[in-house]
DNA sequence: CATCTATTGTGAGTATTTGCACAGAGAGGG
DNA sequence: CCCTCTCTGTGCAAATACTCACAATAGATG
């Protein structure tokens, strides 16, 4: 049974009754029938059919391939059409992948995305390691830094995202603020852990602060925040921070060589979907409304 | 979704996790696994896998089809098991047919028959019509008279139905026991009701005997016997009621044109199933032992 | 009873599919 | 860090399967 072409061919014979029926149904010669019939009670070792002029009869083994094939011809039609309408459904889950640091900025969007689009289940992986578009763990990931250059992937600017350093009242009771760039000696800093990263503030960090400034170090976002706002030091923080804590201060212009591009990565497989194009452009937009500006 | 081929080999790609895996156990170039998945997703016009160096991994639609395509799996190794035993096994029906006339041979021997195979469930078809081997009306027939001529039936010959002229003693009480063939004039004979069939003996009861002479009409073999026995006439009878009847006579030594040659017919396509050889060569043993010497 | 139509069955030519060889790309190991 | 191994992907040649044409048979029909 390892042709299930000629099962289905045999399914519709025995369906029809004629071997012509049947080439009419599939689309195919009448040979071509009979060719495949004769081979597959070759294999079996079985008649599944009597022939005679005015057609052809299922035998026993015959009657119960029909059964069979039956069945698998209505769950192959059921197949086609969840699959084929699941393509322009959006449904199903929406699996988004970013940095730990996103989540402050995507969850809200992606809450209201779940919103519009309710047949939706959004899963958003966020982690240690790296996950990866090519072995199906997300759908869409957002990547900042250098440009991602895999192949398979599409990539799209999503715009930069642009930080700010502030600092708590807290902070400048006691600190005081720095009157600009030049006025940063003797000022305590929050900063990550890891010297290894590449993000171009990171880089103006190194060349602009002695490493004994960052006081606070901790390479999750929140802490950072957290930390800001408790007055632990002074730290980049994204420029919408000031919507949710007023309260904080911008202790210095922000600098274009801060920010850092923001790519918006599908897997060429996905892309084209109507789910992931969904996510995409209301990602996009809310993206143009929420970030760049402000 | 009309290549049911192309979804055997996404489902076996889908259970694999790798074209070169899935071609493996196909027994075909991993090439054309590749091509059978760009076909059947562009009719899909859905991605069904995610490509990637390591191998494929299965989209949400792929994951639906390798549930379907796993139960259509399952059924069809099933069918095959069921079809491939079902070709060796003596089991189902088994349908027989004949003319009415043989049901006093064929009953007993289809009876032990069925003693012997318990998991076959006998027919006996008899009717006014002949049923038609062709059409899968029955398995095996039972012919008498000039050797069948279909194209598609494999004929044996079964040996020669013998009959005999009897009279019960109630008639030669009454009439006499005529003492030869040259002392049938006068008798009463039991005789079928239409002359068109073609019987040998039939041949010579219009040769040799005057219409008027057969007073007991009838097509039904039962009937033939029991007016015989209860006394209407003479009658020709197989030469074997004797073994239920002793208390019949002969009233004349049986002549070899009276015989009939019986034909066993088979049709081709069920001829060299296990089922019907068992019954075919049942039938012969039980005939050459019960009819062609008594 | 002759004819007509619908069906199966088979041989030859063609077209599509398949197999092979090689290239490219990651992943893992020494 | 390089090397190797596995897996995917593609162009080209061969094999297989398909289509076409014709023959034959058996009902159907007038």
């Amino acid at each position: 049974m390892d042709n299930w072409d000629e099962v289905r061919t045999a399914f519709q014979v025995a369906r029809m009754g004629t071997v012509s029926g049947a080439a009419d149904v599939l689309g195919v010669h009448h040979a071509t029938v009979i060719r495949h019939i004769d081979a597959l009670e070759g294999k079996l070792g079985v008649k599944l059919f009597q022939r005679h002029a005015r057609g052809y009869t299922a035998t026993e083994a015959g009657e119960d391939l029909l059964l069979v094939a039956k069945a698998t011809d209505d769950q192959f039609s059921q197949l086609e059409g969840r699959i084929k309408g699941s393509g322009d459904a959006v449904s199903g889950e929406l699996v988004v992948t970013s940095l730990e640091s996103m989540a402050r900025l995507l969850a809200p969007i992606m809450t209201d995305f779940q919103a519009e689009y309710p047949e939706v289940i959004v899963r958003y992986l966020t982690g240690a390691r790296l996950f990866r578009l090519e072995y199906g763990e997300a759908h869409v990931a957002l990547r900042a830094g250098p440009k991602p250059q895999e192949l398979d992937n599409v990539v799209q600017s999503l715009g930069r995202l642009r930080l700010g350093l502030f600092a708590s009242p807290s902070y400048i009771e006691r600190h005081g603020k720095p009157s600009g760039a030049d006025d940063l000696a003797g000022h305590r800093f929050v900063g990550p852990d890891e010297t290894r990263l590449r993000a171009p503030f990171l880089t103006w960090m190194k060349d602009n602060l002695k490493p004994e400034q960052i006081v606070f170090r901790t390479m999750d976002a929140i802490a950072t925040e957290q930390a800001v706002i408790a007055g632990a030091g002074i730290g980049f923080l994204p420029l919408w921070v000031s919507h949710d804590h007023p309260e904080l201060q911008e202790v210095m212009p922000a600098l274009d060589e801060w920010s850092g591009e923001l790519w918006l990565v599908t897997h060429v497989d996905l892309h084209r979907t109507t789910k992931v194009q969904a996510f995409v452009n209301f990602l996009k937009d809310r993206a143009a409304a929420d970030w760049v500006c402000s």
